[in-house]
DNA sequence: TGTACATCAGTGAACGCGCGTTCACTGATGTAC
DNA sequence: TGTACATCAGTGAACGCGCGTTCACTGATGTAC
């Protein structure tokens, strides 16, 4: 039963995009298949290639997307000190596109569609966490911010892959202590 | 032509070992098949299951192997700055077991052996790293390692998927200025 | 308004491919006599 | 030392499976008259 609405259309592939986006955040790009998504979107596999050219193209749209929502999700100003201890919390909600992505960004080359998806992406959530405390407009000339965001992009790259081991605890409470004593 | 001497058989076990430690390194788990390992190690498929279990098991031993690898690199004590200068190193080499095992061993329950490998190898870098410079013997008690190992890591996250992109080397610089203002 | 047709999102079965894994076989090595 | 046998690492073809992708078909919607 295809319902040809223009408008129906374009939510339903919204709404693939929005499922992939959220399942590849949470496992990975490679472990979900074009299947997995489009039950996820309650259809099934075959009307996949009537909105995408490939499972690569909505890989890229979906990490656009990602990376929308982490932006939305940090959209008030939030002291740094309030973000790093957030993005550490033990939950790991919500998923961060930035860890998410990398593997799949990584493998890629320069100019590949995913990947300056992911570039982009990376960087304006950067400019946000600068642009969050007072310092230098610019994320390029504000070392603290930068020192910072690596400290907790690699604290959750830990904890998530070692979040049992009995250092974990530790290094993420020195990340959010060093941003607790940040200007911001 | 199968040669059963004992020596051989553990000598043709470890190559295999060490082909799969380096292309899981380069190219991640999932990316590279057994056939692969054993083409790389100049043999066929047919052969691997006489020494593995499967290909988890193998990956849970290159891990191993990787870390270990990645230990004695750090043999000799190294200044902490000399270390996130060298880490951080435009030609990414050599390849680091903590990002490359990491997508593997978050995708496994606690308990797991490939897991509990990649805990014990970055434990075992993470105490390297701390002790490299005066300062508290334990590394939990050393937030300034802490704090750089965790940055250290992010940024080569970071230059590894998102290399191109313009606010890399700034990060990158900002984590290797932050070092040498290290006691260490 | 009603009817005939064109469009096209979605269906569900099928395809080819690469993967991890299995298996009957080979042949060099170690052992027994 | 020489010969017959057992062992077992390695071979190479085959298997089943899940994946991304394709395709003939369906049927609801939009359009033309």
């Amino acid at each position: 039963m295809g319902r040809s609405g223009a408008g129906q259309a374009m939510q339903s592939r919204a709404k693939r995009v929005d499922c992939a986006s959220r399942l590849f955040s949470e496992r990975g790009i490679e472990a979900v298949s074009v299947a997995d998504i489009m039950a996820a979107a309650d259809m099934t596999v075959g009307g996949f290639y009537k909105h995408f050219a490939s499972k690569e193209m909505l890989a890229e749209e979906a990490t656009r997307k990602a990376f929308e929502d982490a932006a939305a999700y940090w959209d008030q100003p939030t002291p740094r000190a309030q973000q790093v201890e957030r993005y550490l919390r033990p939950d790991r909600r919500p998923h961060c596109p930035i860890i998410a992505f990398a593997p799949h960004a990584a493998a890629r080359q320069h100019g590949d569609g995913a990947r300056a998806a992911y570039d982009e992406g990376t960087g304006a959530l950067l400019a946000r966490f600068s642009a969050a405390s007072p310092g230098p407009a610019r994320p390029d000339d504000d070392p603290e911010a930068l020192l910072l965001f690596a400290a907790m992009i690699g604290a959750r790259v830990l904890a998530e892959a070692a979040g049992d081991a009995p250092w974990v605890a530790a290094l993420k409470q020195a990340v959010i202590n060093a941003a607790s004593h940040d200007p911001g």
